[in-house]
DNA sequence: CATTGGCACTCAAGCGCCGGGAGTGCCAAT
DNA sequence: ATTGGCACTCCCGGCGCTTGAGTGCCAATG
């Protein structure tokens, strides 16, 4: 009962700071809430609060404002789901329809989640690891140059120029071709390898260089460190918030162009919906930051990541039903191929 | 004699105005730079040259600092060749040349011309329009659905899904396929609608519609207003000249988001080097920056620009020294193939 | 014993004031 | 045309003041 109290006055502050962005104070506080409860009795609680770490004073005489660990508490125990209005779900699924091809679903619904959140989102491309091949095409660029192009069941291309040791005539990229088709369509896009040995014991000594360049293109591209792409969009949303982060944005917006660091960030994302605050982001630039992110996927397989980024002072609830909207039709999409 | 003193101290003036990014005074100008007459010489030809256009005081009892006049006077008749060193030409092609795709390329020049520059890079995606078709592929996701990849002499790679109207077996698809193939390669991307429209004529009525479709999303695929993309990096540069731009850095950061403006932007780069100072700007947004640019592509055929984009205080020599060679690289790169 | 009104205390922020200094324009002299 | 001298302007930073929101503590209360 008392503890409820103090919980619904982390809440209120919380919510408050979020929508003012100003260290909020008791008084302030019994006025905008219906608290039932005079200043001085919100003060006690605000001094525990603050004791248990979840609130803090920017200085002396000033309000408080929510800790990462107060933000923390408000995410796991006190937020409730913030439903989308239709309206704002017929926007997405719109907004969607019409996307010609992987990278537009992937460009749109960056788009479209940097506006609905008016943070920084993130999209990742589903993953090669979790899809098969769908088709595989070798073109003769030159004697000694071929395009590989690798199509997976999830909608991604990849392409590689393949630099061949030796000069093959159409006859024998066609050849390659047709027995590299024969092989590799249907299988997994991870461990290409091991199928793919006999193709190069097979080959004729005199092109055997030449397929086994081929052979470890395809495997490089669909090799872990590659395959994985992540798009972000909305950065402008970051100039904004500019001084709502500790330092500048300029190491935000650096951290933010690394694709390594993206895929960092959505690396450990599952079907469950991530919510990292402030410090417990593991990228040190990014830890005045906090990151909403989940998963989607074809069925229950999660196949990419999806989030955003924002100031810890985010609107979490809402930015959460945002996120969980996206990947639900993002996975929609998917599975209708 | 006299003008050239004059002209002198313009190129005094933006020099330390780059260099500081403080307004300098008559004093500091002969301190810094052997001009050979006094302060107060130097105090008069201040006069003219704000009376002409080409510097301004921020206010009164202030120093002067150019107007876009003033730098588009330094660029076009003030300012020397820069050339790279030669450490910074090997940096250049020893990052481009591990590029494996047109992606990668176009990714790593990008990066590359961010970080030679320290301002927003942008790089253009060859334009379909001038290159001529080299493969097409036609893949059958479903009974209704298929997946159109078109490949261009450029390394461009574009794809498309296609719903059908009504179902094709895979027999139909892969006749469709090979009717395709015999019709494009070779053609020019543009104009592949009149090409095509003798395949729509001469399909089976079963099909008619179908293959409608599919010519139709080759014809979308390769239209002016989707042809074009442009590459963008280095935002985190921004941060950096936050107080440079007259107003806050966010309608530049949204403005650069859309890739219509980007298009805008490079679009009438020619093979020349384009510098568009400030107001010359084409878009609103960017009026408080500038833009340097210039073409690249085959032998002596442009097809497409590259550019960096930055505060109108920038170090326009170096800039444009490092654009024109990535741009040369580029056109390298695109030459082997 | 939780709650409350009262009260003294703190401190950031806004404001006005002032002096220093960099910079200018003008003028008379060369 | 150039230059030294000089009066003038005005931004900027520092200082002290006031204001007010906010706090912590305490004694009183149901």
């Amino acid at each position: 009962m008392l503890e409820d109290r103090r919980l619904a006055v982390l809440r209120a502050i919380v919510e408050d700071y979020v929508s003012t962005r100003e260290p909020v104070g008791s008084k302030a506080l019994v006025e905008r809430h219906a608290l039932g409860v005079s200043s001085a009795t919100i003060r006690n609680d605000m001094a525990v609060l603050e004791d248990e770490g979840y609130i803090a004073q920017p200085h002396t005489s000033a309000g408080r404002i929510p800790t990462d660990l107060g933000y923390r508490a408000f995410v796991d125990r006190l937020s409730g789901v913030k439903p989308l209005s239709s309206a704002e779900r017929r926007a997405i699924s719109d907004f969607l329809a019409g996307a010609v091809d992987l990278d537009d679903v992937v460009a749109r619904s960056v788009r479209l989640l940097a506006q609905l959140t008016r943070q920084v989102a993130l999209v990742q491309y589903p993953s090669l690891v979790q899809s098969t091949v769908l088709h595989v095409e070798l073109v003769r660029l030159s004697e000694t140059r071929l395009l590989l192009v690798l199509i997976a069941d999830t909608g991604r291309v990849e392409q590689r120029t393949v630099d061949l040791p030796a000069a093959m005539s159409a006859d024998e990229v066609s050849a390659l071709r047709s027995r590299l088709v024969s092989m590799v369509i249907g299988q997994r896009c991870s461990g290409l390898g091991e199928h793919l040995e006999p193709l190069v014991a097979a080959a004729e000594p005199a092109v055997r260089p030449a397929v086994a360049t081929v052979v470890a293109s395809l495997i490089d591209a669909t090799a872990d460190t590659v395959e994985q792409r992540v798009m972000l969009g909305g950065t402008a949303n970051l100039a904004r918030y500019r001084d709502s982060f500790a330092i500048s944005l300029e190491p935000v917006l650096e951290a933010l162009e690394e694709q390594v660091v993206l895929l960092r960030l959505l690396g450990e994302v599952s079907g469950d919906m991530t919510v990292r605050i402030g410090h417990e982001n593991p990228v040190e630039d990014l830890q005045g930051t906090s990151l909403v992110a989940t998963g989607y996927g074809r069925g229950d397989s999660v196949v990419a990541g999806v989030g955003v980024v924002g100031p810890t002072h985010m609107d979490y609830p809402g930015t959460i039903a945002s996120v969980r909207a996206v990947a639900q039709y993002l996975s929609r999409i998917l599975d209708e191929n």
